[in-house]
DNA sequence: ACTTTAAATACGATTATTCGTAGTTTTTAA
DNA sequence: TTAAAAACTACGAATAATCGTATTTAAAGT
């Protein structure tokens, strides 16, 4: 039987950190993890140096981390939980989406029982992605990373769904929510300013101004018009 | 203001048993603590001097500790976690009452928002009890301790309702489901056997037999018939 | 009052997680 | 290709939580 032998709170961070880096940029670096975890630098290369002795991750110095299955599984596991847990937050307990993310953080620790974890799923309607629109992994670990185009590498012109908001922070997320630029809304990209200026959208028959680091974090599903390549 | 400073998981889980064993005898005895939290007799008596550094706890050598108003407020803050989360995985989650104890001493620890744990009030429909029927402290920390008597003190003749389990045990609560001894319950004792042997009790026309063990962990309201005193 | 037993403490040690500073190594840019 | 900048590692140290094995102290029984 795979066992995923139980490591503590503090490796979950760190494998879902390192997935989440992996995932973006091929390997996860320890400059980066530092600040995605908010440790001092020395911190990330002790516990690094533990981790892969525990087999959950291959470091290549001054390359960066990168999963072993067995790390990435249970990465993915701790995506699962934390996912479901900002769902319970958002559809049940009605919380505001742009703090589920952050109660989410500590949710996805205590919850570690299978069974809840199934119940959980199933009380909310086995959904398919987080209040934030990224995707649940199924029990058994299959993850389904949809190909989405990053808002800010639409030219003007094109059109797209708004699906997925990548970087959950709770001021961001509010913004967001306020403007109404939240997934499923349809948007209109119309114009690049230079100078990594803004960028102007249109949406629900308005005018959007967003900086270009805002839109870095926004995920959209482009739609091809007129039978589109 | 009172700020009650955050301690840690660790600490929260012995304010919480030192609070219940406050209750029970007076003060905790690091003995009891031990066999409670499962930990070592040194243990208790490494981290009962630290608490008492953080003005938790006070400690008597040899008679016990007692909680300062400063960790009574942390432990029944940690109970109102408990036993709302307690509720939330039976009534929302539909978890078995034997198993939500168990987890909820996980999640209690990560719900710590005021905003979380109100919200979590309001959609249980503000219990006043947890499945088990151990009171749910107020959110500025009142606790209602109802006057009850332990079940293993009545005497034949004698009736009551079944109000609360004190002993949370998975085996326990699977057994006493399984036959029905569950809050709200009326019974009657028939007969308490010498030499500590079992007591026999009617209820929902039945006849059970119990040992004392299990009788002292279910407290009841008495009811007294016919102008009881 | 004295002795046995039970309870509690002292002490030494380990592991996980964290920090900061100082020193290397790699990359980048001139 | 060499110097500066950035990234990374080494090392020493602190704290929290835990253990186990003495040793000491209090309680209980004779």
């Amino acid at each position: 039987m795979l066992t995923t032998k139980d490591v503590s709170p503090t490796l979950e961070e760190y494998l879902e950190a390192i997935y989440k880096l992996e995932r973006k940029n091929g390997a996860a670096k320890t400059s980066e993890l530092a600040k995605m975890l908010n440790v001092a630098l020395g911190t990330i290369t002790n516990t690094i140096e533990s981790m892969e002795k525990q087999n959950l991750i291959k470091h290549k110095p001054y390359k960066g981390v990168n999963l072993t299955r067995k790390g990435r599984r249970i990465a993915i596991d701790v995506i699962r939980r934390h996912r479901l847990s900002e769902r319970l937050l958002t559809d049940i307990l009605k919380i505001d989406w742009s703090k589920a993310h952050n109660i989410a953080c500590k949710l996805e620790h205590a919850i570690s029982d299978r069974d809840i974890i199934r119940r959980l799923d199933e009380v909310l309607g086995k959904p398919k992605t987080c209040p934030h629109g990224n995707p649940i992994p199924s029990e058994d670990g299959e993850i389904l990373e949809e190909e989405l185009e990053v808002l800010v590498d639409l030219n003007p012109g094109e059109r797209g769904v708004i699906t997925r908001i990548v970087y959950e922070d709770p001021e961001l997320l509010e913004y967001l929510a306020s403007i109404g630029l939240v997934p499923g809304v349809n948007i209109q990209v119309k114009e690049k300013a230079p100078f990594d200026g803004p960028i102007t959208l249109k949406a629900m028959n308005r005018s959007y101004a967003l900086g270009r680091n805002i839109a870095s974090f926004i995920l959209v599903k482009k739609r091809h018009v007129r039978g589109g390549r």
